[in-house]
RNA sequence: GGCCUCGUGGUCAAGCGGUCAAGACACCGCCCUUUCACGGCGGUAACAGGAGUUCGAUUCUCCUCGAGGUCACCA
């Protein structure tokens, strides 16, 4: 049989990593076996409808590069793709299972629920709803409906036995049917509850495996009591390990990095993103860490998939995302990176042509992030205050003294240079500290902090100069200068 | 609280009765070096605890402990 995985969102707004990482899967394990993934809006719960949230969800799908092959834009032949389009379906279901004694009405109203459930619960028990209505007569069922009232339906669960399934995770999960409330089928307003509508979809659209997250492993017994009432083929249960903070925390959207949009936003390449979010909480069972898509689909098998909730570790993360980016194309690097410097008030500085290369070295091996630019940066743009103290470093033997005579003397020559590129510079400095046997460090040194202000750069004074350009540089070196003056 | 699930270094994670218990990130040290990175080399660090089963348990069973999930007209 040809496999079918979904994913199954429900538009609330950005796209939390763990709904990410779930959606890859999916879409792994469906591409693997040459099957189709479907995307299937989830929008039964109208009081959460977020505009604009069904676009998110296309959206941060196909920039991380998760194409579907039936949804609610591309169309499929098992259509609608929007649960609130599908609305006229579920309700013959749940009649089918009254008429089989397996589901009931039931009039009780969500305050009465409300209140019996507290009063249950004050006294520390667990509320369960008490059939109450499933002894309702026929008769009084129909002419209440008939009335108006307002009425749910409701699965009529067993009260002995046991209900149980296989998932391919986990293995055999089985739970008392005692444990188990009557849940809701289908809500007051007609609208089916995601337990029902799950169970109704995933098996009229031919879904072969459901892979979702681990806080549906307790109630998925429940659903199967349905299917067996309809006596339908399962579909292959994949429980997904939650995503944590810590130990002790799932990572929330509140945590404020916890989705995609936020990371992308921050720097990190969706192509990275994914990679990594793969390695959580799958092993591909041999040491490879770096995989395209392709590789992944390849790769992926649900024996790789872990049994235990794996933290989100930012720094792997990052790590990971600085050695995409090493690997990065000069030419694409740059590209991405422009943004980030004319933000950094360098735009004019990172358009002249012969920077670019400069940009390039200096900034690709030291971005892990592109949101760090700026930070590395900023002294480019505008020499800030610094203390005279950065003149002294002990390995490179400088110190205020030392610096002022450096200063004093290569100003002239550099001022002198006819042509102020790296070539020249690199030429005159190195030449001078070899002629006046000095290390390269102390010549340097003062030069890169005078420009700087800063004692740590990306790249080092010869690049510095470079890019700041004659006038820039000597006027920076000489404020240096006059910095020291008074030593 | 009932029920379900999980438990290998700080983190991810391999292992699926016999290993000196991989690897990666992070951390530390050394080298390279024009600061910082990059790169190279090396290092510290783990089977939650206790009973069994077995010639032998990280691996199988049970208990304890710890953590998570779930008990909605939310998904």
């Amino acid at each position: 049989m040809k496999v079918r995985t979904r994913f199954a969102p429900s538009p609330t707004g950005f796209m939390h990593v763990g709904n990410l990482r779930t959606a890859l899967y999916a879409w792994l394990w469906a591409k693997k076996n040459d099957g189709v993934f479907m995307l299937r809006i989830e929008d039964t719960d109208q009081a959460r409808f977020v505009e604009g949230a069904e676009e998110m969800v296309y959206k941060t799908l196909r920039t991380a590069g998760l194409t579907w092959d039936e949804g609610p834009d591309v169309g499929g032949e098992y259509g609608p793709y929007v649960q609130s389009q599908r609305k006229d379906m579920y309700l013959p279901y749940a009649k089918q299972l009254v008429e089989m004694g397996k589901a009931y009405y039931c009039f009780c109203t969500k305050e009465e629920l409300d209140e019996r459930r507290a009063a249950v619960e004050a006294e520390g028990g667990t509320f369960k709803y008490d059939k109450h209505c499933l002894s309702l007569s026929k008769e009084e069922v129909e002419r209440r409906i008939a009335a108006g009232e307002p009425y749910v339906i409701r699965q009529n669960v067993p009260t002995e036995g046991k209900a149980d399934f296989d998932d391919a995770i986990f293995g055999h999960i089985e739970v008392d049917c005692s444990e188990l409330d009557d849940m809701i089928l289908i809500k007051a307003d007609g609208m089916p509850t995601y337990n029902f509508a799950n169970v109704i979809d995933d098996h009229t659209m031919g879904v072969t495996h459901v892979l979702r997250g681990m806080e549906y492993l307790s109630s998925t017994p429940k659903y199967n009591l349905l299917y067996d009432a309809f006596g339908w083929e399962k579909p292959t249960y994949v429980h997904l390990t939650t995503i944590m903070r810590d130990a002790t925390h799932k990572l929330s959207k509140r945590d404020g990095d916890a989705t995609f949009e936020d990371l992308v936003n921050l720097g990190y390449l969706p192509e990275a993103i994914i990679n990594y979010l793969a390695l959580v909480g799958w092993s591909p069972g041999d040491e490879r860490e770096f995989f395209t898509l392709d590789e992944l689909k390849e790769a992926f098998s649900l024996e790789g998939l872990s049994k235990s909730p794996a933290i989100f570790d930012h720094n792997k993360l990052r790590w990971m995302n600085a050695e995409y980016i090493r690997r990065m194309d000069g030419k694409a690097y740059f590209e991405k990176a422009l943004p980030w410097l004319c933000r950094a008030g360098l735009g004019e500085m990172a358009a002249k042509p012969e920077n670019e290369e400069i940009f390039i070295r200096i900034l690709q091996p030291r971005t892990e992030v592109f949101s760090d630019i700026a930070n590395v940066v900023d002294f480019l743009a505008e020499l800030g205050e610094y203390d005279i103290e950065l003149f002294t470093n002990k390995k490179s033997k400088t110190n205020p003294e030392v610096s002022k005579a450096v200063l004093e003397s290569v100003i002239p020559l550099m001022e002198a240079l006819p042509d102020w590129n790296e070539t020249a510079l690199h030429d005159l400095l190195i030449g001078y500290a070899e002629a006046n046997g000095m290390k390269n460090g102390t010549l340097l040194w003062p030069v890169r902090i005078a420009m700087s202000g800063r004692t740590v750069t990306p790249g080092g004074a010869i690049e510095i100069a470079a890019l700041l350009g004659r006038g820039e540089a000597l006027r920076r070196l000489k404020l240096g200068l006059d910095k020291l003056a008074a030593v």
